[in-house]
DNA sequence: CCCCGTCTGTGTTCTAACACACATATCGCG
DNA sequence: CGCGATATGTGTGTTAGAACACAGACGGGG
């Protein structure tokens, strides 16, 4: 423990390094607040550093040309935010929006490339964790395609929840509307009715999971099938 | 061009490896010809081999516990099918069927996952090919959020058309509703405003793109932003 | 305490797409 | 040629969600 000064709460990925790797990348680490919406890459743009979320939820959006959004993906302190970097890309089309306030751990460009050619548990950890990326991205596309509203803010929900420490969210349904790409008075109907069921409060900006069980006998299997495969993969 | 013996027209990224790393690989490559509708990979299933087509068209379709599906992507002569292999995960959660039939080129998963650990060209195309596939998916899950059965179709189609050598493609109403995820009528009816524009002529499971500026023109942003995508990454 | 900006609830109307039913057209084969 | 299998076209509801309009409700700063 004493050791790993930099991770009292820390990142999941980074924790599951071995001793060795993770001494080597520790100098590289310095620990960044976000706060709600800051935007941490936009689309296009290039990125100096990846970051590995520890308290917060980080958003990829895609901008559409008219304005309207949609969320493809999203990450905690079970992940990262930067894939493009080692990737090989560079920049990714989507913007990245912090969509709960908390820290993350960030590592320069040139570190994170160095490391990860060498080839070790690092690059194993990152291009497991992107594979499972893939899965969340694939299956919203279809739960897009295939599922209400109401079943993909729960979706959205349990995602969140399985983020933080809390069961409460600072968050507004027009900006849950914007992750799902849905209109707000959609979002006010379907948390209506999950209210009206008692699995969560809605005051304000302030969300709060009620009743959990009783969210995942609502939510779609898209939820189980990400989940489980974020487990296969990175456990 | 001699030396290339096993790529007349051949498989786009192999084709941007250097002769030594080509050559090298060249011994573990096999020709494998595949029919219309034959299933590659199973969901979760394991996988022998990746497949890089060089004539066929392979969709990434996802099946839905109640049996309806939709497609997350797809992969012609410009990529590979089987990215599990090399990012560690072994399978994915979705199915791989041969929307065109034709050719490809594959390689056992020992031999792959040897060629990729050491790092050079090889690794690098295959990782930037699976970034630009994560774009396309992405982009996928907006689609279907935003974006009219029409405007889809469009898209389906200049992707397909991409992967071909072809404006014909032999394809019923009946499987292209089940790439897009919507009802084989919504097809009908999408299909019958381009046929009337002039834009495409569709008989009985063969259809024939006619005005490729026309469906450019009718087709969502999607398109171009995963066109670029790919043309970054891999040109 | 009041007021204004923000957030949420609720109407009405409109449309794309679904569900279901069935008619028609085309192909290939005996 | 005729028949059955397959593929496509069409018609009538129904519904989820969009678009727009606006009413209440909360809450922090003056």
């Amino acid at each position: 423990m004493s050791q790993r000064s930099v991770e009292p709460t820390g990142n999941k990925l980074l924790a599951r390094l071995p001793q060795e790797e993770y001494e080597r990348l520790l100098p590289y680490l310095e620990h960044v607040p976000f706060v709600l919406g800051e935007v941490v890459y936009e689309s296009g743009g290039q990125m100096g550093h990846i970051y590995f979320p520890t308290t917060a939820i980080i958003s990829l959006l895609y901008m559409m040309e008219n304005g309207s959004s949609a969320e493809m993906g999203v990450a905690g302190n079970e992940g990262l935010v930067g894939i493009a970097l080692f990737m090989g890309g560079n920049t990714v089309p989507n913007r990245a929006v912090v969509q709960s306030a908390g820290e993350a751990l960030r590592m320069k460009a040139q570190a994170l490339q160095e490391e990860f050619a060498r080839g070790g548990t690092f690059q194993r950890l990152l291009l497991r964790y992107t594979q499972a990326l893939m899965t969340q991205m694939s299956q919203t596309a279809v739960c897009n395609r295939l599922h209400t509203v109401e079943q993909q803010l729960c979706r959205w929900l349990l995602l969140s929840r399985d983020r933080l420490n809390s069961d409460e969210l600072v968050m507004t349904q027009e900006l849950i509307a914007n992750m799902l790409g849905v209109r707000r008075e959609g979002v006010t109907q379907a948390a209506g009715r999950l209210q009206e069921q008692g699995l969560i409060s809605y005051v304000r900006g302030r969300i709060t999971m009620l009743d959990r069980s009783g969210l995942e006998s609502t939510v779609c299997e898209c939820y189980q099938v990400v989940k489980d495969e974020y487990e296969r993969l990175l456990a």
